[in-house]
DNA sequence: CGCAGTATTGAAAAATATCAAGAGGGGTGG
DNA sequence: CCACCCCTCTTGATATTTTTCAATACTGCG
């Protein structure tokens, strides 16, 4: 990996090794940056979809608006991702995308994939292990909004994010950024904002989560991850080599991820 | 379409005109037919994952155990589904499946997937619509359990089920079976079977849904949607031509399916 | 007929939401 | 530099929703 590689192409050789054509390929994806501000919404429920989106700097989320006022978030979005691929049958978006902080993005059309098809298997097997594993992500949201109690859901979105920020070498030091309020944990979570404050308060008094301002201290994240019950096979099991067999499809050394759990 | 197509050339051909080549292809997906009873659990958590498999008859849904010993009940797939797509970055599976009805299901591995994606960009395009539509399937599961109340998720679960009969042509007169117990549908919408059968109660006072053994008529569809606060464009807008600008891909005509909303 | 799984109903308990009031913090304009 | 304001957070009291426990009824089946 060369330090001008940009996130998309880190991302997409974390699972395969990439010819020079893979690269190229790649990098169409990523032709047109746009700087985006904290708080911009690129997209609304029921705007037209026809173009995936790759973050390379910032966070984001997709959200959806209730009837009755209310809104949940159903994704975040760190650098590396690619957003969208839910409205790739669709002509129409079902959830909106909003930036957490100031970053970066590159539109591309969803007939680049299509072409992407067409030209490299590699990179499509991959892009379906990234849809894979982004599946993954929704189902254990999914389980956890389901039938976990508040302090369970909060301990799980903290050491999810723990957990991919380390796994993007984005983690340092004992602590983290966590740029969202309370009201928009609530809104992932499925909970006021009133009771996340109370189960942050919990949380300090038990020392397991130690929250100021926007950044958070994980004392003892191994006691964090038995209290939201966390399996981390979903996020940790999926650079498995997928491609192995198949002739045009190399292995990937497994140097640059540590198997865990 | 001719009447001796197997499921999933049905589902890949509501998408998209095949041609002879892809429906060779797509019936090596459909191998070996193997039939199952019902309560049958095909595979468990954690077990090795490395096959999808297609549904041709009866139902099944992907569940996980939790920690507490309650069980969540993630998605239902009926006839024509494809399953497992999850896993397919994975080497293990992430839910468990189990068989509803007996019923008729066939394996294939990951690596036929692979082939097919080198082989028919067409093919691979469909996967990809179908991957996307499943996953705005998830999202609105998500919605609705995060955000709605048990009435809602009850009649919201219901209409779904309904809309997705309707779909395959599976739903006629005013009713259909539902072979689940009170007790899986509450372990799909994080309810207590006791809530559960409470808002089946009520339902029926306000004539919205009866429920008599595995049967459900629905007296007023459209009564029961607004209750759920259910919006069908994740259902139906997933038929779009993804694929029509790209020579090698045709678009379908529209007369299969009625546009809806 | 009896049995096992499933469904219903009531009463009490638990979890979480809502409402409301106040506290803290950081940016902005004076 | 200060005052003010807006936004976020905290905390308490109360209301609502859902769970749990328990008892009883129902249903299909051997």
């Amino acid at each position: 990996m060369e330090k001008e590689d940009s996130c998309i192409i880190r991302l997409f050789s974390s699972y395969c090794a990439l010819s020079e054509e893979d690269r190229r390929l790649l990098h169409r994806l990523e032709e047109s940056p746009i700087e985006t501000r904290a708080g911009q919404v690129l997209w609304k429920e029921c705007d037209k979809a026809s173009e995936f989106c790759t973050i390379s700097k910032g966070w984001a989320y997709s959200f959806r608006n209730m009837d009755d006022g209310s809104r949940q978030i159903l994704e975040l979005f760190l650098p590396g991702d690619i957003i969208g691929m839910r409205e790739f049958a669709f002509s129409q978006r079902l959830t909106g995308l909003a930036m957490i902080d100031d970053g970066m993005v590159c539109h591309f059309p969803h007939r680049h994939l299509v072409d992407l098809f067409s030209t490299s298997t590699t990179l499509t097997a991959v892009l379906f292990a990234i849809v894979s594993r982004h599946q993954a992500l929704l189902t254990e949201r999914l389980v956890n909004l389901a039938r976990r109690s508040a302090q369970q859901r909060l301990a799980h979105f903290i050491y999810e994010i723990y957990e991919r920020l380390n796994q993007t070498g984005s983690f340092n030091g004992g602590h983290f950024r966590l740029p969202l309020s309370q009201e928009q944990i609530g809104d992932a979570l499925g909970l006021s904002s009133v009771h996340v404050s109370r189960t942050f308060t919990s949380f300090r008094k038990q020392q397991l989560v130690l929250r100021e301002r926007h950044r958070v201290y994980l004392p003892n994240p191994q006691a964090l991850a038995e209290v939201a019950d966390f399996d981390n096979r979903y996020l940790n099991d999926s650079l498995k080599a997928i491609l192995g067999e198949n002739g045009k499809l190399e292995r990937q050394s497994e140097s640059s991820n540590a198997a865990t759990k």
